[in-house]
DNA sequence: AGCTCACATGAGACTCAATATCAATAAAGA
DNA sequence: TCTTTATTGATATTGAGTCTCATGTGAGCT
């Protein structure tokens, strides 16, 4: 099944319509790839000659993230990321280096495991974490 | 030592004034105990009769944030939050229970130091990290 | 104790990401 | 095609946090 078949699929699903704005907002984000936030997203889709406004880039940005197709990314400096969430995208966390803002994926089982361990150590259910790793090159 | 003169000393090393607005804020912080954001300590001070402005309140925040003092939480609802790191007080990461808003601490030696472990191997030095675990009561 | 002045404060203007409003538009089912 | 109702675009508004600048004050010096 193609992207946007599932997008529909997904939308539909949930009560929502398959517009053609969140289908390219959804495109997009998957076309740039990586970390963006809303105004890049809606310069980028501007810059093309898309009719897309910045209201309805931040509402369609929330409607993806809640139904799973996008991952939110707040590294704390005031403005939120996004990144497309690919069939076959397992999940990661993030390294940042402080210096360059570049943004690492990582993955650790290890580390996964030890998480769902502390919750459970203090009668709670792990719903969703965030782990980012401030670095610099050595 | 007692901790105004902790914070005179501190101040005073790293070029700063020792005010009674720096000394009202960090004693408010401490005394409150917990994690709050600047508006409550503000209320809490103007509900004492103190006179500090907000916009002191925010500064003097930074700059005991900067000094190591106090310790920044962000758990993405907008608003930052801080803590005072007490004498005796070691790191900690938090959980944050996404039905009563509580927040719990927690620390796990073996996470810390597979932290350490993965930025090394992508060849960074940890500088900071962020772990929050969102969490329910099961 | 008094003098000096660079830093700190208070009040309010301002920033900027994000959200809300609302009339106009257009999915989607009948 | 018609009708209903979610969505969109344009713009106003929100709210945490920052900036400005006139006034105040900590602290070094005499
Ligand atoms: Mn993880
Ligand atoms: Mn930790
Ligand atoms: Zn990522
Ligand atoms: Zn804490």
């Amino acid at each position: 099944m193609d992207t946007n078949t599932k997008l529909k699929q997904i939308l539909r699903n949930e009560g929502f319509r398959y517009t053609p704005q969140r289908q390219m907002v959804w495109n997009e984000l998957r076309n740039m790839g990586g970390h963006h936030d809303c105004e890049e997203i809606y310069d980028e889709l501007k810059g093309k000659g898309t009719r897309v406004s910045r209201a309805t880039v931040y509402r369609t940005i929330e409607v993806l993230a809640r139904n799973g197709l996008i991952r939110k990314l707040e590294v704390g400096d005031g403005v939120a990321r996004y990144e497309a969430k690919e069939d076959g995208n397992h999940h990661h966390d993030h390294m940042i280096c402080i210096e360059t803002g570049d943004i690492i994926e990582f993955y650790n089982e290890e580390l996964e495991r030890l998480q769902e361990e502390i919750a459970e150590k203090h009668g709670y259910e792990l719903v969703r974490h965030v782990h980012q790793l401030f670095v610099k090159k050595k």
